[in-house]
DNA sequence: TAGATTGTTAATCGATTAACAATC
DNA sequence: TAGATTGTTAATCGATTAACAATC
């Protein structure tokens, strides 16, 4: 027998096992580009579900969001059958499963660390609430901001955070406070029984392989892209003329 | 002659006619994967510069970056040779090369729509500096900042937006404004001879093909990203348990 | 010259798209 | 049943990696 044809019997049986178990959520190894590609379908979702659609095809959706039909069943499909032929994908349905991998509804607890201006716009906005992340806390060293309410929640000590995220059951640490204290709160955060990193500090976390999930936020690489772009359409237009 | 071939001949005289032309910048078609690289490359290039390290070989860039020396070799080569065999890369030449590309030095001038806590926090930081971009000025519809000094820069009123846009000679200009206006504004920059857009409202803009480079930014998928992964790992947990 | 390291081609790998049988 | 649309396989496309000749 293949590799191939090895592994595709690997996943039916880890789907059918599943199934059995009752278990409500499969997940099998996904290719990080259908990952990336689910908290956009999440914003498409909640948007048909807004306007009131109960039933979408993957033709329609795919005209919304400028995809290939195909691409949109390939990627659903990783997860399970979530729609049905010759009707579509039922859009609730849909979206609670989707849901569902983002571990939205989990109810993750999380805690802003550096309560500045980066980390009071996120907090303020909408953002955590549209996604079931709760904002417990946020951390500073700053006694002009410790014990204010941001958003929906108070600004502590920096001293207390490894004591306020045991006692809040803090699971994700979002960081907003400046590059030069990255790595000491990196190596604190290691010993801290949290589970995520939202890195906005632009320094690497030296902390690998200590079970944390890190996700690194380059903001400015976006702007650069569209720097790319713009310089790219100014020298072409230069050119011609 | 293979389609292939033929290309590949055809960007070889772009090459050469750059050269003899004397033009400074040479921009062939780049795949968009090589395109989202370069603001990386941009950024350990300016920690080698920090470092003080004059030289560097694609293995040694490899190895701080975590990709394979392959890459950075085939991805600088898409705009020319900027090493030299048995050498390596020049730091501060190869940083002068991208830097280039991306327009860093152009100078290009920037105006901040919303001058909300998004539009404040991006314009306090040193992320415009560093990327050579202008930010100089903020438009908003809240009397109580209008006429504030925002980092560098002062709030105008929304109404001034076009008269100032042509004053200031504004390039880019950058969306922190709530998504039910994006719609609106967008309408009104696409008559204004700005080239590019970083749109944080959340909102596709509806100017397509206006000849504007569009960058939307959704930052809350990145947060989706984490939450997907953190999900992924509390269910393993759960399953050995 | 010998050693090092790029530039570049060829091979591999992975992701996207097309096509169609299965099935609602 | 006929029509629609998924789930899934096969074909294509693009991106990454390996290998090595060119050359500093």
């Amino acid at each position: 027998m293949s590799t191939k044809k090895r592994i595709e019997k690997d996943e039916s049986l880890e789907k059918l096992r599943h199934q059995i178990d009752g278990r409500d959520s499969f997940r099998p190894e996904v290719s990080p580009a259908v990952i990336k590609r689910l908290p956009r379908y999440f914003r498409y979702l909640r948007e048909l579900i807004r306007m009131g659609k109960t039933r979408v095809s993957s033709a329609e959706l795919s005209k919304m969001m400028n995809v290939t039909a195909s691409q949109i069943r390939q990627d659903l499909n990783c997860f399970g059958g979530f729609g049905q032929q010759g009707y579509g994908y039922n859009v609730n349905y849909l979206y609670t499963k989707i849901c569902e991998l983002l571990g939205v509804g989990f109810g993750f607890r999380a805690a802003v660390i550096g309560a500045g201006n980066l980390g009071s716009a996120l907090v303020g906005s909408p953002m955590f609430e549209k996604r079931g992340v709760d904002v417990v806390a946020l951390f500073d060293v700053n006694p002009a901001v410790i014990g204010k309410k941001i958003g929906p929640a108070y600004v502590y000590p920096l001293t207390e955070m490894e004591k306020r995220i045991e006692e809040f059951g803090i699971e994700i640490v979002i960081l907003t406070l400046p590059k030069e204290h990255a790595e000491e709160i990196g190596e604190r955060l290691a010993e801290c029984p949290i589970h995520g990193i939202w890195n906005f500090t632009g320094k690497e976390l030296a902390i690998k392989d200590r079970g944390i999930v890190i996700e690194n936020v380059h903001i400015g690489d976006s702007l650069m892209t569209l720097c790319y772009e713009v310089a790219k359409k100014l020298t072409l237009e230069n050119e011609k003329a």
